[in-house]
DNA sequence: CTGTTAGCGCGTTCAT
DNA sequence: ATGAACGCGCTAACAG
């Protein structure tokens, strides 16, 4: 690779000059101007980012680290975040948590080793606390996605998780369901807990106790007591909130082989893909993956701008797409 | 941030020192060691990615421009590369093409710049020459992933799509179907051009015109033939040749009020998360892209290791899932 | 076993 | 309007 020394040798002029049109920096004589032009172009010069990033202090460059590269949900993310950092002229830079939280701090730290100019973390559920404090020692700008950190100091983009449960609630519950399963999952992330408290913030003050939640960190253990209260035919709706446990759910639903909706009403949070074409059409709370993605890479770039201003939460809407799977209920199913 | 030379102060002893101790590249005295180890910890020191990128003339990093971000299969393909990068301590610039020619030449620039040690590149349909250009130019580390260029001068992983749609079409023509809609799509795009040529190779000599092939570069014009054709009644059986045809040939299907299996049996490529809970459980022949990320990547530091190695192209095997929505069939409806 | 030093390629003063 | 020269933080010769 030539380099920008090859390019002023070849224009015959000084480094500087050549820096200076690359970068619009300082006026420069049209003639000579174009011989540099020339020059690059004959030489095939391209300049260094890594030695211009290491000039410059920074990089252009943000990074991410999601906790679950695999799932459509942050897959979208990332695309989101790709999209809005190119329109940027900046480039990303991704890592996977894989929910472990070893792996988490690792990432952090490469990714803060790389001096990008930002990160943005969708944490993972027992997110360790030398992440924390490796965020509030070297203070680079964060934002966190899609799971919120109370009372952090970190900007955040997230979705309206307990209002749209609420809203999912209301309307089962319009719809005359009272006894309902919610596979809550793991509640330490804060995402499913604020799903959990929507739920109990729409239904009914009376008639609590008819309704089960499942409220576990250990997939296996939601299944099984997700396989238990399924057998019990109690519930006229199962709530899942969130794909995975959307998965688990169904796939106890389908060994007791009951259906949806004819035995029992089903909606979900994220949902799956192309929902429409295939049956039972899932009701589901859609999460904005995308936009989040964008509105993580706008707050980042007004923090590495600002860097103490005071931090900000964003929370996105989320759509409530109305399916069969909520619709053939007519009365309730449970035995009373 | 504080630098080599600020611990090599504390600790009294040169950088070098420092250098090696962090790179355990020269013995040194078990008690300086520790007093640099020491002064480390003390001055909170993270060696500079960036600085040592320079001066080693190596990022440890690798370029991956993917041609649709948001489409799971390349969501996987990614995941698969991230995994395989982080676990050689590797760290992942990610780029997406969104299927445009311009910004793909863009990405592999930006990446090039950047200094990435290797390029995994899922080139989109119409790429245009000048990436060829620039990888031939350049001359960096390459592998192609999903996409292969016949006789072409770069490492490749693809799956074994010519194999796997004759397999297909063999077992469904043994099942009875004598007339097949296959929407080929893009038939630039290689993946999609060898499962058309599995088609034909496995289509028996007799009947070949009853079948009806979709190729189309343009997703309207897919749509609107499919819808023809699929009115006409006359096939048997439906293959898709990845999954945003399928979701086309579904559609078209949804809108006619035909369903599957009962009507038409259906097969798709890549296919759909969680096919085993949803009705209709769609035969498919599945993509093993997390596997073929991890391949990309082992190609790719075996290429960084040994620039001028013959080209090698990795095929893997894709796996058949027979569901229901091929089961079904029972005898020919096409009217005779 | 340890230290000195020369760059890697660039952007940016400070001169002219 | 242009150039000379320094240094970002690090690694690798080379010297001791």
């Amino acid at each position: 690779m030539s380099t920008i020394v090859d390019v002023a040798r070849t224009a015959g002029v000084s480094t500087s000059t050549v820096s200076h049109v690359l970068n619009g920096t300082r006026p420069v004589q049209p003639a000579t101007r174009q011989r540099i032009l020339d020059a690059i172009e004959k030489t095939g010069y391209r300049r260094d980012a890594v030695a211009r990033a290491m000039r410059r202090a920074r990089t252009d460059s943000i990074g991410i680290v999601v906790s679950d590269a695999g799932e459509p949900a942050f897959a979208e993310m990332v695309h989101g975040v790709e999209h809005a950092a190119a329109a940027q002229d900046m480039t990303l830079v991704l890592a996977n948590s894989a929910e472990d939280a070893e792996r988490e701090v690792r990432a952090v730290r490469t990714l803060l080793g790389r001096r990008v100019d930002g990160l943005i973390l969708a944490r993972c559920a027992d997110s360790s606390a030398a992440v924390t404090e490796l965020l509030t020692v070297e203070a680079p700008p964060v934002v966190l996605l899609d799971r919120a950190f109370g009372g952090s100091p970190f900007d955040q983009v997230s979705a309206e998780n307990r209002e749209s449960m609420r809203s999912l609630i209301e309307h089962l519950c319009r719809a005359g369901h009272t006894r309902f399963l919610l596979v809550a999952g793991d509640t330490r992330v804060s995402t499913l807990q604020e799903r959990l408290q929507g739920f109990w913030d729409a239904v009914p003050r009376e008639g609590r106790d008819g309704h089960v939640v499942i409220e576990s960190a250990d997939a296996d253990d939601v299944r099984r007591r997700t396989g238990e209260a399924l057998a019990t035919g109690e519930h006229s709706c199962v709530i899942a909130a969130s794909t995975p446990l959307a998965v688990t759910a169904l796939e106890g639903l389908r060994d007791l082989g009951r259906s949806v909706p004819e035995d029992v009403a089903f909606a979900a949070f994220d949902g799956f893909a192309h929902s429409d074409l295939f049956r039972p059409a899932i009701t589901t709370v859609r999460q904005p993956a995308f936009e989040m993605g964008v509105a993580a890479v706008t707050l980042l770039l007004e923090r590495i701008g600002a860097r103490d201003a005071s931090p900000r939460t964003v929370r996105l809407r989320q759509r409530l797409e109305l399916r069969g799977s909520t619709e053939d209920y007519r009365s309730p199913r449970v035995p009373d």
